[in-house]
DNA sequence: CTGAAAGCGCTTACAG
DNA sequence: CTGAAAGCGCTTACAG
């Protein structure tokens, strides 16, 4: 079956591609007997127009890239839906970039500023290291949706974040108040100078003002799935038994540790308490309920549109600004025993 | 900062674009010296090409779009995942296209096939109705994952998917073979020919078989998220109290219904049993750890690229195959009292 | 309100 | 092994 093209329908329509282009593009300057004319041919055609061809001519309005790692975490994505919906009606389009477990999105904003002609993206997630050193090469406003890109050397970068520190802080407090002492911290690169990082300073900072000392050995790098923090959770508990508490850096470590947990018979919050990180949704359904730091998913959508919007058709400046996060106490922590 | 095009690299690097284009495309018939010298410029320009000007050249090989419904659905994008992984390697581009909550899938197709020159696509999940006439528009080989496309008469389109009826069939066999008589099915549309159709005949095949009566009454009608099973399980267990299984047609709804129950106090499975459908990770993880059916992701995925690719590159015709789903027993049902 | 023509950034025969 | 030129399907001044 033919594909057609503008060419095409001019032609049955009996105008010209310029009149065609018009009418696709929906502008007023067209009569409107012709304009129905052509509406009629293009739809018996299903006609849309080809997108390469349209991208092709650059003043085709703004396009920003968000982009995210992992189609399956649930956090990410329920921030990228947030995203689309406010960057719905705005005039720019937007497109959501996954990037491999492996690969680089840096690199990827910086292939698509080429590939794609985007001139502004949001990043969901991840971290700021030595690899951004490609985007400077890139002169593109960006925003960190939920780390902060205060220290990093990229002049167009903004962030919207929670205080990852403070919240890190209020965590473990919660578990310090219900009398844990032997807390475990399950997360990933405690060194970093990223959320991480921070969630365990502040971690630390509740520890040392409640004068209780951090046993090094419960510190615990694990990968942010299921699988990856269940398994590390039978082999930390094998090891560290006396354990009654766990602040676990993400909702999905959280309930991958508490399997783990009931799976050696210790049951949550009765003998161990847990703390979560994140508030997705099936942290209000799982089995216990998670007492977790929510993230305002809404609006750090909402400020990360706005900002590069505005960075992008003001010319506004970057800004780093942080959102108020929630610690939500629900189930999965009990007083110690 | 500059956007490098390949005119420019040609005249920093000394040579015509038809050289560059060739580096870009890894072409063998370019000398040595003269490749590096090329890939020296592009990789100081970071330089990558643009996709739309690629993509405008007809020749530019297949490229299949992946097509499915929720950028937060579980199931469908660990099936995604999987086509990608199986994708990764061969002669064709696949794009993953996300449709919203209230758009039509397959006219999203029959644009897609327009603006972005799909040559091909793949269903994951959704249904196959009236809508799907504008699909004979378009005359492109596409197959649908999990569902079958064996009555519609869609004659370039082919299927993977597991026996829902039977399936459907040895839930329903499992809850009465626990002695439950007094169960409720949280399913979509039961009339619809589609899969959830299936499960529903398939579970009165069961019950009929074993002479138990279906109380009508006993049917729900949920969405398919955790929000609207746990308010729909809610609503119903009011209703009908002495209900002691359920059979869900997805484990999205079955955890829903499973934290509705843990609410008004009964336990699963020891007060009342529930049956799960697609065997997601998380079901390996909630508590109780789910029993269902478990949809081989892999296999649909490798089956569903290996047949459109076939209908694409050899001609083949479109098959419609059902591979073989496993009831897994877990924790979430036990014996009726 | 309408159309002829140039051009977006590539790729691809074709010629050398 | 290399390059000049046509063309992919659109959009956009420009002219009428």
């Amino acid at each position: 079956m033919k594909i057609y093209t503008i060419k095409d329908i001019a032609r049955k329509a009996g105008v010209s591609v310029t009149t065609v282009s018009r009418v696709l593009n929906k502008r007023p300057d067209v009569n409107q007997a012709t304009r129905e004319k052509v509406e009629k041919v293009m739809a018996e055609c299903h006609f849309t127009g080809n997108a390469n061809a349209r991208g092709l001519k650059q003043a085709d309005g703004t396009i920003v890239a968000v982009i995210l790692r992992g189609r399956e975490n649930p956090f990410l994505n329920a921030l990228a839906e947030a995203v689309l919906r406010y960057a719905n009606g705005l005039d720019a389009s937007f497109l959501v970039e996954y990037v491999d477990e492996k690969a680089d999105e840096f690199q990827t904003a910086v292939r698509l500023s080429h590939e794609k002609r985007v001139s502004g993206c949001i990043f969901l997630g991840g971290r700021i290291d030595e690899r951004a050193h490609v985007l400077q090469h890139i002169d593109m406003p960006m925003v960190f949706a939920t780390i902060s890109a205060g220290q990093a050397e990229l002049p167009r970068a903004g962030s919207v974040y929670i205080d990852n520190r403070t919240m890190g802080r209020k965590a473990m407090q919660t578990l310090l108040d219900a009398g844990h002492t032997r807390i475990a911290v399950f997360g990933g690169d405690r060194q970093g100078d990223d959320g991480f990082g921070q969630r365990f300073k502040g971690a630390m900072d509740a520890m040392q003002a409640a004068g209780v000392a951090f046993d090094e050995e419960r510190y615990v790098d694990t990968r942010f799935s299921l699988k990856g923090a269940y398994d590390t959770a039978r082999g930390f508990f094998a090891m560290k038994p006396d354990t009654t508490a766990v602040f676990a850096m993400s909702d999905t470590v959280a309930m991958g540790v508490i399997r783990a947990l009931q799976d050696i018979g210790r049951r949550v919050p009765e003998d161990v308490s847990v703390v979560g990180y994140d508030g997705i949704e099936m942290s209000k359904y799982f089995i216990p309920r998670l007492t977790t730091v929510a993230q305002p998913i809404d609006e750090i959508a909402r400020e990360s549109v706005t900002m590069l919007m505005g960075m992008l058709d003001q010319n506004e400046p970057p800004r780093h600004i942080t959102v108020d996060a929630e610690l939500i106490l629900r189930e999965s922590v009990g007083p110690a025993n």
